[in-house]
DNA sequence: AGTGCGTTCATACGGCCGTTTAATATTGAC
DNA sequence: GTCAATATTAAACGGCCGTATGAACGCACT
């Protein structure tokens, strides 16, 4: 039993690093050190093995995105009494620090980019449903704490924030190298940026998608 | 000469739709009804013909954007008295509207999404200096408006604009359906969701992007 | 000891991949 | 018209892909 969390496991840092589409069935085996059908023995295949390597990782993360909710819920005492700022970290905090809960390493963004467009936009019924429960939550929520907005408008504006931080976290160092390159770049190829500060980096994303939410930026609890 | 046209239409409208790793170089050469050594010949192999694809229609978005900034300057008399709005649009308006460049389709921001995450951040030189470019200019004009923030601020917040529309786009439809979706769903894989209106598209992330970036959301002709 | 079942294994299959080759067709300058 | 350069073609190459097969293994249970 233990064939099938290595293979998981293996899956989940070829897939982050590579892609789904460019990681065979033979370099998750060879890296996980099983047999080659083990996989399909364990998930019937290579579609099955990416829908549970997502859901293996989602779960947590939505789970996580409720906690945080919850926790600054009766933190301030009523859901309808929530600052904007901590709807949007509760929604955004578990994308951008996944070890947070469980989900190893910052890899997650990019296998949730990838997977998103490499599915043709179709999410199988597996992730569906799980982001089908987050949003509606938190959609909820919002509209608690924006009731002069429409349902849609707010569905615009979460899409518009995870955009930003999907965004921002594949290219936020070039962006930086190329707005700052216009002096001297020495080799055009130095492609060994720092790492980027993620914490700042979700800070920049809630502070901006806050403005875009109409809602002031300092201290809001009272409403 | 005719053929390497015909492989670059086509490849174009193949990546776009599936996607750069998953589109072969026998479809593109089937579909454009030439001969599957042509690429080679042309293009010197598929990364050739790959990026090629990309250098196509990046300059014609680069070269938009520039020419919407220019028009927006001469039409208020000045780079320093440009409305944060028009800067923001031009950056944006080319990503969401390609065909108004002659870039076809609304697959612009798919291909575009695609390859920046399957080429694994590492933009080659090609389209490197495109962006710098532009990246630049914006930055720099950008600066004139708003003095008070510093430039990587303002990165992040282009960025941070572009993954907005990027992902609204490619989730828009997807989210919307989420958000409704808490009545009757009928079935779960109606994926038929009617096209999304671009130009409201580009008319709500340039709202909400100008609230993150602190601008006045009204004209702002007098600074 | 023997039986049955879940698991792991080495191996093979057919298929598509990107590229190469060498022959043929087309072009354009003289 | 000749001839070299350019362009296109059909066919084949080796390689990796996902999956299927059937044998071997571990181990609880009788």
């Amino acid at each position: 039993m233990n064939t099938r969390e290595q293979i998981l496991e293996a899956a989940w840092e070829l897939y982050s690093a590579r892609g789904f589409e460019d990681v065979s069935v033979r370099d998750v085996t060879t890296a996980a050190g099983v047999n080659l059908a083990s996989v399909s023995y364990h998930f019937g295949g290579k579609e099955g093995l990416m829908q549970e390597t997502v859901k293996r990782c989602m779960n947590p993360i939505n789970s996580y995105r409720m906690q945080l909710l919850d926790q600054e819920i009766t933190k301030y005492g009523g859901a309808e009494k929530l600052p904007l700022r901590s709807i949007l970290e509760a929604f955004m905090r578990p994308l951008v620090m996944p070890e947070e809960c469980g989900v190893q390493s910052g890899l997650m963004l990019r296998l949730v980019a990838r997977y998103l467009i490499e599915s043709d936009y179709a999410i199988p019924s597996v992730s569906r449903d799980l982001y089908t429960e987050a949003f509606q939550v938190f959609v909820k929520t919002l509209l608690l704490r924006l009731p002069h907005l429409t349902p849609e408008t707010l569905v615009k504006h979460i899409v518009f924030a995870s955009g930003s931080v999907v965004y921002y976290h594949g290219l936020g160092k070039l962006a930086l190298q190329l707005s700052r390159s216009s002096s001297v770049s020495g080799d055009a190829n130095e492609q060994n940026a720092e790492e980027i500060d993620r914490e700042q980096m979700l800070c920049d994303v809630i502070e901006f998608a806050m403005h875009g939410f109409g809602g002031d930026t300092h201290a809001s609890v009272d409403a």
